[in-house]
DNA sequence: CCAAAAGTGTTGGTCTTACACCCATGC
DNA sequence: GCATGGGTGTAAGACCAACACTTTTGG
């Protein structure tokens, strides 16, 4: 996800380069910030933080966390570090999901926004409460409240974005922990898709697309106790699922 | 850090939050930049609009044409421009990419990038040479020159995603003339896909799927005539085509 | 022995792919 | 009449969706 874009020295050199390369320095130009949508798993389905808006005119209303980026991160630096302060996690997994920048997003102040998805694993964990972040917390993406700014475009989005991927790559091992059930992996499906599924046809399609690994122990609880599989691999991978 | 204090104090939590308190500070942040892959079909295949780099260190390299983002303007709004000063295009069809934003992409000034796609319509044109843009040429994808900055990653970026979209949506008819026989849309496909596509299934699959209406005449050649058809709507459409 | 979740196969329909021949026109 | 691209159908295999019963465990 870092990207290292080395864009070169004097970037003015643009392919627009002319244009922009003397005149634009050192003139008023947008702040750059990062919004993250943070999913996790609950036990009552999807769930995203959001934070309270603490001050100004907008104050008591819900958004998703995110902050200026700082001349000297990268926005992918910007996002990892607004998840760690409202969650306390780190190695989330991130991936950008669109950059909004509209002039008229914030009428007091240009703002381009490059918004993320974030999968916190192994399920939601109490956020980070303090005087300096303000109220945050869980919510069911089926039920969000109503968000600042455009934020429920990116909420839309953002799911959106989230279902999509879980049929072509191995997302989901994001929203896991390392070892899981098959039962689990469902479910996580389910809960992110809203929709059931058949187990039967799930089972036999996941296990043949061979991106698991049969783990040894079994989860055991009240009943027929149920094999562990693992992710063969983490890193991203394209390939049909659904 | 310094990047907690560029983010500001108390609750750069609020994803906007942080944005209420930008006007009352003013300190150094990123510039933000558009770059745009314009694509257009050529009579040998895809092609990509370069403009050569008219000074500073890299002048002779090639890049995509990009600009700087005004303060009253959207990125959107920025990359429809710069398309139109290369090319005198207006209303091409225009999707954002990915946003570049790494730190160390320019020693002397921080600059994110928001790279977008743009499809001509009609294949390509003359682009417009000045001195204020200096020379701009269409290059065959798959013989693209050595790229400045990190645009090589930006060019095999565009041309994963123009792929991927052409299964999936109907965004070809931004590249195609109003009418056209089916025998030009599979060339379309062939010619961004890079491979070719059985001719009786083609026809089928996508006379099937009623995206496309059939429009009066036939386009003449020196053989049998063929029939003419446009896209029933142009609206962005997400339907398994291919 | 009962409740609850784990685990397993088959079948019918649909979709995809591969492939070969006739048609309409200009020259 | 012939060269060229336009236009059509079919059959085999892959894939998908729907569906019910047996197994294992804890209590």
């Amino acid at each position: 996800m870092s990207e290292k874009e080395q864009r070169g020295l004097s970037n003015e050199c643009l392919p627009s380069a002319a244009e922009h390369r003397a005149p634009h320095r050192r003139q008023p130009h947008p702040y750059v910030a990062v919004d993250v949508v943070v999913f996790a798993l609950g036990a009552d389905g999807l769930k995203a933080l959001l934070v309270k808006i603490a001050q100004g005119p907008l104050s008591g209303a819900w958004a998703f966390p995110g902050g200026f980026v700082g001349l000297d991160e990268s926005p992918d630096a910007a996002a990892a570090r607004e998840v760690h302060d409202h969650t306390g996690i780190r190695n989330v997994h991130l991936e950008q999901l669109y950059t909004f920048g509209g002039p008229d997003r914030d009428p007091r102040s240009r703002v381009v926004s490059v918004a993320y998805i974030a999968l916190a694993r192994g399920g939601e964990r109490a956020p980070h409460h303090s005087t300096k972040y303000g109220e945050a917390t869980w919510f069911a993406v089926r039920r969000l409240p109503p968000l600042a700014y455009d934020h429920g475009r990116i909420a839309r989005m953002a799911l959106a974005r989230l279902r999509a991927k879980l049929a072509y790559t191995n997302i989901v091992c994001n929203l896991l922990p390392p070892t899981f059930t098959l039962t689990e992996l469902q479910h996580t499906y389910q809960a992110v898709l809203a929709r059931r599924l058949d187990r039967r046809n799930f089972r036999r399609k996941l296990l043949a697309l061979g991106l698991l690994t049969r783990r040894p122990g079994a989860r055991r609880g009240n009943h027929r106790p149920a094999a562990l599989y693992a992710f063969r691999r983490r890193s991203p991978i394209v390939i049909s699922i659904l």
